[in-house]
DNA sequence: ACTAACTAGTAGCAAATGCAACTATCTGAC
DNA sequence: GTCAGATAGTTGCATTTGCTACTAGTTAGT
């Protein structure tokens, strides 16, 4: 019989982030705000004007994602593109004021999931799961990039590190 | 209370879960198994023989999905079903010797992951970690599992789009 | 100044995913 | 028994996502 609770950790994390993404999607869709577009949304509400690369760097998504989900922010009237002046390939993404007057509730939900996944969890805990999940996916982010980097190169030793 | 600095952890399980599919991806696609199947590939090796809603409901993923990676895994020969003598509805997934012979393979590439996620890590931060995403899963599974037997019974609003 | 290499963003495709509507089977109340 | 409601699975649709190829603007080497 499988036992739920006994797993391995990717499992957990698609769990998690399946979860997520419904709980999240489910408490915006009042806003017409996609599964796909939270996440940018938060990054501008953290800081505000940043180009589509930025954007895709910091959240390691794919730039062809980026470029949709910011499409569609901005056909919604949540954000405005304005080419940069001394880049005129690259556009500084900024919030209108639709966006900052949904911004608390926005935020809200995250931390409201935050605070269920994080039930029963002491601050301590709290502070270590953050902690841990941090290392985790800058080994992750790590790995992927260098490995995007050798790409071509051939075989890589079985040691790692 | 709102606080800015604390809502990352959806921003870490998001980016851990998308590194995850392209890494596992990457690593299994010279086996033509996408990033929708290994999960249910994997599942099959810890028990094999499960019908496609008890694959659903372990891992929390929608039976149209399952339906669907189930089908591709089939076409594939990997998987074939048998139709359930004591109930006609439903289906046993079992797995063919095509693989059962790459299952020590598709095992290991779960293991290289987890290696790499917790590089750096103690034995101990390592079972904290676990046990950290474990009991982060249940409460998640929990929650939503307690709204969606809440739902139609309250609200049920008219209201879509 | 020229041009090759690089970079930001876009477009098109295919796969994956969730949801809702549907079929077929099963269960239970009467 | 019969019929309403539950359950397993399928299908169609819309959204999200990653990849690759592409355009246009920028940088650096000569």
């Amino acid at each position: 019989m499988l036992d739920p609770n006994k797993n391995t950790i990717p499992r957990w994390v698609s769990l998690l982030y399946r979860y997520s993404q419904m709980y999240i999607g489910d408490r915006l869709k009042h806003f017409d705000i996609g599964r796909g577009q939270h996440i940018f949304l938060n990054s501008l509400y953290k800081e505000d004007g940043l180009t589509q690369e930025e954007l895709s760097s910091y959240l390691k998504i794919d730039k062809g994602t980026t470029a949709k989900a910011i499409k569609k922010l901005e056909q919604q009237g949540y954000v405005t593109r304005k080419l940069r002046d001394d880049d005129k390939r690259s556009y500084h993404v900024f919030l209108t004021a639709k966006a900052l007057e949904i911004r608390e509730d926005v935020r809200a939900v995250l931390v409201e999931w935050r605070n269920i996944l994080s039930q029963g969890f002491t601050e301590e805990e709290k502070q270590q799961a953050q902690l841990l999940l941090e290392r985790m996916g800058t080994n992750a982010a790590h790995y992927i990039d260098t490995q995007k980097d050798q790409a071509g190169v051939c075989d890589e030793s079985p040691h790692g590190r």
